[in-house]
DNA sequence: TTATCATGGTATAACGTTCTACCATTTGTC
DNA sequence: GACAAATGGTAGAACGTTATACCATGATAA
């Protein structure tokens, strides 16, 4: 749409409420003017007993329709909103689930963000997310914080190294949790994550099969379990077709990393002549280098990526990558941690999902010269 | 860091806490193993009195130090969490602190929350956030769900047309409340902003000093105040130039958008030479939107973006846009918000930082050509 | 009439902490 | 040896809800 407007301010009217001033009021009606409002003054205010206003708010009990109407009425006068520690402390049970994970601005994250909190709101459930750190100790005090304020489930990307003890933890606690993506065998948790093997494999032997002999896996840090599946999945791959040995390059999940990491890579090893990688961001950052290097991915060089974010496709060239669905992904991690929350004696489920091969164009069959 | 390895399955082992068989445990043994310790299980442990216990963990009081000992070391023992819900109700005070922002994708939103969870870290206190709506009716009852909660201090990018009353409510509960981007002018709110009119001044500016004369804008959707703003002093620099008149297109906050939205323009108004955006994700849409029409972003038409997230660098070509820090905005944001804490009386604070131009490669002098 | 039963409402004890006030000891002081 | 003061600890109420058990009514049935 276009328009050609002459824009003016926005203003915007409050309603300006009286702030009370402590001093002149007497005090009885101090309490009534400023206090935060509790069922108590919503029940004097309303001529009935707590607990008759209890039941009011939450649509138990027998009440009869003209108390309900009036207790109501009060509530909404007063903006009362009930304290949910109490609640909670003393129904046992809360509403409010908590998610753990790292690298919020990771695009893939983001979007599993978005498909938890989803879910969970169309079921009466509010999701609050914690940007933990990927580190083993932090991640402890961060589960102990979840623990403390009493969350009705949790959702947690498990820090690299995490020690026996914080599972111990969530199970002396009893606190329903679905661990995603990492520790897929811990024992007694749910599980949703990815067929990384799988997928790499796939990814590999689509290379292969274009008549690539000479591949690397680039990008993750470490030994992150996940990572290890994926290139457990590219290397079995390259040595079932007699291929090898299997090269792999280190880096950072983020674009910058991904260029450099590339970039050495092509110095240190020149017959390379396809790359599966890690993660979408990575992929793009590597297909960056081969850019700057004056080389065309897809026909200098093959790229293959894991993830399909949504830059993915947008990416120049539009990147080839292995496709998971980041938001049903999410949507599922929030119906498992429903259910358990739910039934909390069922036995854990274990979910992979799988990832699809998506070509564009950052593959292609290798030059002529390359493999000569 | 290039290695070749033979990868092979990491193994963990989880120490294996036999669950208690509940039928075949007496009743008094029973609570002790499998019931979620509680103060006084720790207390009754540890042979002293609830009060004692609850003073060590606090570290609170006048305990000597065997018996300090003694508690923390059953306490460990025993996994002891306290429950949050208990202690702040009694205490009066919760240290954790809730963010509602839309958009959590976005990666300049990203990179906010990162800076304000790393500086309430550093301060002891925990951020949640959540992931919100940009609806006024589902904004309030995340609101309600904030306060419900209890948090500390909340931090929140109001909704398009927030009604007076969800401002009341958050006065109602005395919620320590900082705006962020939108509604500066709240009464008894924090806030902090960016200096959007001036900002865009300086785009303008900028670009007519190149030499243009025929600039749009482009992003953004509906009233929302913010870009109201961005587009006053953009269309105001031009009027000072005498020129116009304003040229305003709507797109929604996603590449996608703004390469639809910027080729849409193109074709409806052919003369325009530059182009200041809402923002970096639709510039960078705009730029693709060029790249697919055969022109080149910066000689045949200029683009300014704004926010300078990290994309902003390693877009094709590097994009010229106005740089505001988002990390440390997060940081002010969270400092902003635990002063507000500390102390509620103070008078709220206003807080505008500037937005800096960063000349990329997105912009330049216009074709010879055009404004003949 | 009296027993029975809905109907609508209330009193009160939890929930797991923390805070206030208080009680024993021991130590120090004259 | 008596008093004050310091030391180390405890009992019990309170925070704002919800759950349980109970109590009035008035209506229905025998």
């Amino acid at each position: 749409m276009v328009t050609r407007i002459s824009p003016q301010n926005l203003i915007k009217r409050y309603t300006c409420h009286s702030v009370a001033k402590l001093d002149e009021t007497p005090d009885h009606q101090r309490e009534q003017m400023t206090e935060k409002p509790k069922l108590q003054t919503v029940a004097r205010e309303a001529g009935v007993s707590v607990a008759t206003a209890s039941q009011v708010m939450r649509g138990t009990g027998r009440i009869s329709d003209k108390t309900r109407k009036k207790v109501l009425k009060t509530a909404k006068k007063l903006n009362y909103v009930p304290d949910g520690r109490a609640a909670s402390m003393r129904s046992g049970d809360s509403r409010e689930i908590g998610l753990a994970i790292h690298q919020i601005a990771n695009p893939f994250n983001a979007e599993v963000i978005s498909g938890v909190s989803d879910l969970l709101d169309s079921e009466g459930y509010l999701l609050s997310v914690l940007d933990a750190r990927d580190d083993a100790t932090h991640q402890r005090k961060q589960i102990e914080a979840f623990i403390r304020s009493s969350r009705a489930g949790l959702i947690w990307v498990p820090a690299q190294n995490t020690p026996a003890e914080t599972f111990d933890l969530l199970k002396t606690h009893r606190l329903p949790t679905v661990t995603f993506l990492r520790e897929p065998d811990a024992p007694g948790l749910d599980h949703i994550g990815i067929e990384n093997a799988k997928a790499t494999a796939k990814a590999t032997t689509y290379l292969i099969e274009l008549g690539h002999r000479n591949i690397a896996f680039l990008g993750g840090t470490a030994r992150v379990a996940v990572r290890a599946e994926r290139i457990r999945g590219y290397s079995e791959t390259l040595a079932r077709h007699g291929l090898g040995p299997a090269i792999v390059v280190d880096s950072a999940d983020d674009k910058i990393a991904g260029m450099t990491a590339m970039t050495e890579m092509m110095a240190s090893q020149p017959g390379v002549t396809a790359v599966v990688c890690n993660g979408d961001i990575v992929a793009i950052g590597a297909s960056l280098a081969l850019a700057r290097m004056g080389l065309l991915p897809g026909s200098d060089v093959s790229i293959v990526g894991f993830d399909d974010i949504q830059d993915a496709a947008l990416a120049t060239p539009p990147l080839t990558t292995m496709a998971v669905s980041p938001y049903q992904l999410g949507q599922k991690l929030g119906r498992v941690v429903i259910d358990r929350i739910r039934a909390p004696e069922a036995p854990p489920s274990l979910s992979l999902v799988p990832a699809d091969l998506v070509v564009r164009e950052t593959t292609g069959a290798p030059a002529a010269h390359a493999n000569a």
